[in-house]
DNA sequence: TACCTTTGTGCAATCGTTAGCGCAAAAAAG
DNA sequence: CTTTTTTGCGCTAACGATTGCACAAAGGTA
């Protein structure tokens, strides 16, 4: 009654491997449910097999790794018998004798956001095909989760972090410990330059300069621009891409037609609202995001005014729903799902050559962004 | 000039110790850079800290876990130092000697539907909450990418793995690995009664029936139904609500009016042309998908019915682009974020007590969905 | 004073994999 | 038929944290 007993499995011996045996698909249930209720099943290591076929730990080792030292022989031998007992790969012993865990680590500020959703795709998709697991952790703008979020991933012992820095957050001491354990790091999208680090970003500047160019070719002469946050890059870029193109077609710069805000539905709404109160006039409006815009355009609608002829509208991002709302709203592609796979790209070659350090001083890859025109910002005239 | 090698850290010496105390924040940057351009700057152990401090590795452990048994004194002594010399908790190890990775596992069809990605979100915060992260795989709603993704995760030795089942799997033989090394198993809305699992899920045939019925409240009595594949249970299910509603409100069920495609944009569009070209006519339209729902809808109006005058129409699952559409589509709610929390929850208290197996025969917990009426589904009337 | 607790720490084995080195046996070269 | 090379595998020592056991010192009790 050795194999019944809850201490059966204490030592490497065959018993233990016999046990295993019938841990096949044909197994008998019972004695799989058996050792279930115990403990928690070890699993299978490289060790066992090696028992099983009379061999060591380090063939066995070798054979699954592709080592050319093994015969073809044995290396068949070997893959059929941890086909057989079911053998699990132990990531975290080779990842503590290695030092390589073949994990790369996410920071992002929200999962659901469609942008923030496809870069995390993009990212899988290719760090999957690279060998690859991505570990994600959301902040959900907070500073205090960005710092946990840091810490979460060095304790995975992750190979890279990719970070699109919270809107909290404005300083970057946490990312010193990322930096002395010799860790890639990668800021896109959200990035700050005083960050020491790689860099992946769209061009948001030529972004605001094309929408906002866009609404000039359409005919409009008074502007309005709804800003995020000037300390983000992102918005400051954009919002110099807008004056950028103001100045480029000799229009004059109107400080009344600047609004920063936080950027939602709500504040889009709220902002033309107060325009529209003091009296200020525009026929044209540059959001710089899809919620803000289509938050204004609702409550333009709602004013009588007519989008676009009234009113040309348009945003950023290309979220999903611009397509489906009426009129269609015009908007900047930030190429989401691409910069993704371009981060993880990015990781596969710096990971790849052990030369980075030197090979790679700094990358910075910027991604041009493209006009999505619909019918929000589209005058027939 | 033995600190300056690239060997210098190759014995746990004194030296060893020394450098890394010039990691400090206010270390010199000249050092720290020579020391990452080579092989990548090696982290900081207990026992580094253990020989700084005189001490020997098992105190550190156990000063920095809590452990009783150390005074205070030591313990402070201990996370000083631990500071200092920017100690890194090695999940791995720990991971390698107590069987636990403190990260669950989750894998989905796609990150990109806003339902999945809230899922996520849910599941994060209440995870890391819990001292768990988390990592992701996503199938794309591929069989060949489901199994990859188990197979990533039990490399990666997660405590635990939720699934929602891609669209693609039919057999579920990949489990069984997951069963086999005793490791918790929760599969969540797309899931399979013949896996023995544990199961959270929405009563999707009351999400379906309250579709329906509020339909038929609004007058409807020709409803089309637009379901997804039927081999899944949760497209079955909204199926067999709208029957329910049907048959409880003395309706004829109308073959003609029921269609099953991959509930898209394209194929609810498709479908609407169908039925018009062939003269049928329907006054009501439950789709099990707001994809489909938009794709209809639009149909709809560019043959020049007006909804909801016409047709009233409904999606499922409050995409959050049905609020931005005008109409505003009318959905039913999944709570997606309170499942990802379930989730989270249920793998806390799996994980906290080691009598689960026992004490928990199967879980399968059954959240109701809620009702959302827009305007493409009210009628003043 | 002698004995029993408590308190605080050290010792050493262990988890599963890897990789440098060593060493036979087989094959190739002389 | 030697000598050199190649082939195929074993031995062993790590990687960093955990944990049962041991044990000395301090405090308490008889």
């Amino acid at each position: 009654m050795l194999r019944g007993s809850a201490r059966c499995r204490q030592s490497h011996d065959l018993a233990a491997a016999l046990v295993a045996q019938l841990f096949t698909p044909a197994g008998t249930g019972l004695m799989h449910q058996r050792m279930e209720a115990k403990k928690s099943a070890k699993q299978v290591s490289i060790s066992d097999i090696a028992e099983a076929l009379g061999l060591t730990a380090s063939t066995i080792s070798r054979a699954l790794n592709g080592n050319p030292r093994i015969s073809e022989a044995t290396r068949e031998r070997v893959i059929e018998q941890a086909r057989l007992m079911n053998y699990n790969y132990n990531g975290a012993a080779a990842s503590l004798r290695t030092g390589k865990s073949q994990i790369l680590g996410v920071i992002i500020p929200l999962i659901n956001r469609a942008f923030f959703a496809s870069v995390i795709s993009g990212i899988e998709s290719v760090a999957n095909a690279g060998g690859y697991s991505v570990m994600i952790c959301q902040t959900s703008e907070g500073y205090e989760n960005e710092k946990a979020a840091v810490a979460a991933l060095m304790k995975a012992r992750v190979d890279g972090i990719a970070i699109s820095v919270s809107a909290e957050t404005r300083r970057f001491d946490h990312y010193a410990s990322i930096r002395q354990a010799g860790i890639p790091l990668i800021l896109f999208d959200r990035t700050f330059d005083e960050v020491q680090a790689n860099q992946i970003v769209i061009d948001d500047r030529m972004g605001g300069r094309l929408a906002t160019e866009h609404l000039i070719e359409q005919g409009c002469r008074r502007i309005l621009h709804l800003g995020g946050p000037q300390h983000m890059s992102i918005y400051a870029n954009r919002t110099q891409g807008f004056v950028d193109a103001l100045l480029g077609q000799q229009l004059k710069l109107q400080p009344e037609l600047q609004l920063f805000t936080a950027l939602n539905e709500q504040s889009g709404s709220e902002a033309v609202e107060q325009l529209l109160a003091k009296g200020i006039a525009f026929d044209g409006l540059f959001a710089a995001s899809d919620y803000a815009a289509i938050g204004a355009m609702r409550r333009l609608q709602a004013h009588g005014l007519r989008v676009p002829e009234d009113v040309a509208v348009i945003g950023f991002a290309n979220e999903p729903f611009t397509r489906f709302v009426s009129p269609g709203l015009s908007s900047v592609d930030q190429h989401s799902e691409e910069m993704g796979k371009a981060v993880a790209k990015l990781f596969l070659s710096l990971l790849g050559n052990e030369q980075d350090a030197k090979a790679m001083p700094q990358t910075k890859l910027v991604i041009s962004p493209s006009l999505i025109v619909r019918e929000s910002s589209l005058r027939k005239g």
